[in-house]
RNA sequence: GCGGGUGUAGCUCAAUUGGUUAGAGCACUCCCCUGUCACGGGAGAGGCUGCGGGUUCGAGUCCCGUCACUCGCGCCA
């Protein structure tokens, strides 16, 4: 049996038999002879099968999505037939043997680049299907490069990886909802946040990050909000100040934002996709001068409120951009009941935090900050907060141990995804989106509109 | 939770001030085509216009209800 050659290599095979195993992914039949593109894991290719041919009668037979295995010869375009615009446009396959490996149903839609252009609602209704198109692919490859490049970033920092849990005992935070599970006969949640167990790990290995799922009940039905989403989460001690989790936090996204062009150059021009801009310093404004900027510069009055409304971030983020030619801008200084318990406060101004978040073009992309390090001034918060210290003894208990200032910061992986390639919706961001209406299909389906199980 | 928008063929969309048998492109079936590359040409099949009620001689179109989707707000590290 010969050893199957991939499509991206076809090139370097010219004048060579082959065999060549995929998808057919379009099928253009002449009468006599018949073309195709054949699609595997690396690229597409033309395949013709002439009247001579022993494959012409498969051919007549053979349809979108069916799966072959082809012998054949790799040809060089004659020079009018060349296609400088497709991937192998310069070659062809004429195929002299077909096998048909599996046959496909008809499809339920148009599957071609540029037929594609389904409702969202139809293209998660399918994902097992769209899943194959190469518009879909490029974006999951893109985010697996966002993941991968985080950890890699990560590690070269000297930070160690670890496996936050998905179930926990307590509603840690307050904040966002939680999910509640039956858990034998006792209840439990499924965690909302790595944050307390970070904070943990971080006391004992210094520098930690984590790549995991975090689920939220938030009854938030808007196109950047799901109840399933991959948190990358960084915890590091020994900072001087919340400049340096600023400053780690940057580098950290520059890394991802250099890999990314250098690694996927093709998935970017296909999607059409302009990498946000970070310039050499990343604008870093307090929430009052982000306020004050916006006041001046659009005359709505937002000063005073105790955080930026999604409006808000989307005029910042142009003001930034107009001013400074950065798509990135820092905001730090919350007002410090506005954020949970743990979040530093300012010890100059303590009804200011040291907490920050990072938007770009719009839209919340990081929040990280500060932590309190003192045994004491966490208890105080503790009680403050309204929490009830022995839910969170675990916590507590590494921080009556000696614990370094330190700090850290959180990404959304989905919508770093969707920012990056100018995505409309988080759920063509990911790959299987949960939210309050969908987990999979459609949580409602009964025939006139009534719920079913 | 509140507000706006939308539900028509498998998919994406048309359908005039309410008016005859609800159309098109793609997909599907059949026929023609040896250089196509979103191939092209011809024929065919495919619809309880989300669902329920109402107004009217007549409703895809107007009204009420309902369900679903979607966008925005709220909420949200």
């Amino acid at each position: 049996m010969k050893k199957r050659t991939y499509i991206e290599d076809l090139g370097k095979h010219i004048g060579e038999e082959v065999v060549v195993k995929g998808w057919v992914s379009v099928r253009r039949d002449q009468g006599k002879m018949v073309f195709f593109d054949f699609r595997d894991m690396t690229g597409t290719v033309q395949g013709v099968v002439l009247p001579q041919s022993a494959a012409i009668e498969t051919a007549k037979e053979t349809r979108l999505e069916y799966v072959v295995s082809i012998t054949g010869k790799v040809n060089e375009r004659p020079e009018k037939n060349k296609n400088s615009k497709i991937q192998n446009g310069d070659i062809e396959l004429e195929v002299l043997e077909m096998t048909v490996l599996a046959k496909a149903e008809p499809l339920p839609f148009d599957m071609s680049i540029e037929g594609f252009n389904l409702d969202l609602t139809t293209e998660l209704d399918h994902r097992a299907l769209t899943l194959r198109h190469p518009r879909l692919q490029a974006i999951f490859k893109v985010q697996a490069v966002i993941i991968d490049e985080f950890r890699e970033y990560m590690k070269s920092q000297k930070f160690f990886e670890f496996q936050a849990p998905a179930i926990a005992p307590a509603t840690a935070e307050g904040g966002a909802e939680v999910f509640e599970i039956k858990y034998f006969d006792k209840k439990a949640f499924l965690t909302q946040s790595p944050q307390l167990y970070k904070q943990i790990v971080m006391t004992a290995f210094e520098r930690v990050f984590s790549v995991n799922k975090v689920f939220r009940a938030e009854p938030s039905a808007t196109t950047r909000h799901l109840t399933e989403i991959v948190s990358l989460d960084a915890e590091m001690a020994f900072i001087d100040s919340w400049h340096d989790v600023r400053d780690m936090s940057e580098a950290t996204v520059r890394y991802i934002l250099l890999q990314l062009e250098k690694t996927c150059a093709k998935e970017l021009e296909f999607l059409q996709a302009t990498l946000p801009v970070m310039i050499e310093k990343t604008p870093t404004l307090s929430l009052t001068e982000a306020q004050d900027k916006i006041f001046e510069k659009t005359g709505r009055d937002v000063r005073g409120e105790k955080d930026l409304n999604p409006e808000d971030e989307r005029s910042l983020c142009e003001i930034i951009k107009d001013e400074t030619g950065s798509d990135f801008v820092y905001v730090y200084g919350y007002p410090t009941r506005q954020k949970p318990f743990y979040v530093y406060p300012n010890p100059d101004a303590p009804e200011f935090n040291e907490g920050m978040d990072l938007l770009c073009r719009g839209v919340e992309w990081l929040s990280g900050g500060r932590r309190i390090n003192n045994y004491e001034q966490l208890l105080e918060h503790v009680a403050t907060w309204g929490m009830d210290p022995h839910k969170i003894e675990m916590f507590l208990e590494a921080f009556r141990y000696g614990v370094p200032p330190e700090g850290g910061f959180a990404f959304g992986a989905e919508r770093m995804t969707m920012q990056i390639l100018g995505l409309k919706n988080i759920r063509e961001a990911t790959m299987f989106p949960r939210d309050m209406h969908r987990i999979d299909g459609l949580l409602t389906h009964g025939e006139d509109g009534t719920p079913s199980a």
